[in-house]
DNA sequence: CTGAAAAGTAACTTCACGTGTTACATTTGT
DNA sequence: ACAAATGTAACACGTGAAGTTACTTTTCAG
């Protein structure tokens, strides 16, 4: 979804576009959008101006964003299952174990950037304008 | 958590291991060990025998299973978000995108795995035996 | 300088999901 | 036949993301 917005934003390329705007694009809220821009101005992704006639716009050329940077943005951590805190004094080797798996699964994070990082955002678009669908939508 | 009861399983090779045991063994209940069994049998990775004095065991040796299968058998589909089903007829492009997102996603996934599938289960014992974490609570 | 348009932000609700729990049917070895 | 186990269904609970409302703050334009 996060994805969603950013090709928004450049298909506007240098433009500013208000949180409004992009939130009709998306079907859903400002506020969302916000919460969202929020955390892609934190990975310098996105710039944002406050007051009337201002917005939001890409701080780098599309070309120059990959899919990488933008999923370090928003999903804050792993997309493994970090149980609801089972102590689990009982087995010595519980907490050893997660320490060893940690190590392993940041690992295989980093794999699964390492391929995100292939495709940009400008990349992206271009695939989806070559895309069956979109040609079929266009006529 | 499945790593957990897997490793559980592997410590007991080739014994039949009742489910009440392994909850208490990840201090949980029973049944969620149930249904992770049958996850894991789905996947041919434990064989579950029905009965008096019966239980679960790997189905193959520890050194023959890798975290990528157990990754696959547990987690059903993608780590990423599919939202609460926006329709979002208003875009043509939308759904276009979600394709080409969902084409590099796969590829991403696939990445990931073969990440995980370079550490087998006997070898995440091992990691965790020779571990300082391991060694300390030995003595 | 005033007002409107925007972002920033807090508090609340809603909803989906994983986890847990209880209860019961089914299978199988002794 | 009985006891021990799995298979399975139905429900309660807690958490986190998404959404909503409302308010404050900033900034441009007249």
């Amino acid at each position: 979804m996060a994805v969603h917005v950013l090709t928004v934003l450049a298909y506007k390329d240098g433009d500013r576009v208000t949180s409004a705007f992009l939130a009709d694009s998306v079907n859903t809220n400002p506020v969302i959008i916000r919460r969202l821009l929020l955390a892609l101005q934190r990975a310098k992704l996105v710039e944002t101006g406050k007051g009337a006639g201002s917005g939001s716009r890409l701080s780098r050329s599309a070309a120059r964003i990959n899919l990488a940077e933008i999923y370090r943005a928003v999903e804050d951590c792993e997309p493994f299952a970090k149980p609801t805190r089972k102590p689990n004094a009982a087995c010595p080797v519980g907490q050893c174990m997660r320490d060893e798996l940690e190590k392993i699964f940041t690992s295989a994070q980093q794999a699964l950037e390492r391929d995100l990082a292939k495709t940009t955002l400008a990349g992206l678009i271009e695939a989806v304008k070559a895309s069956a669908c979109y040609q079929r939508a266009k006529k």
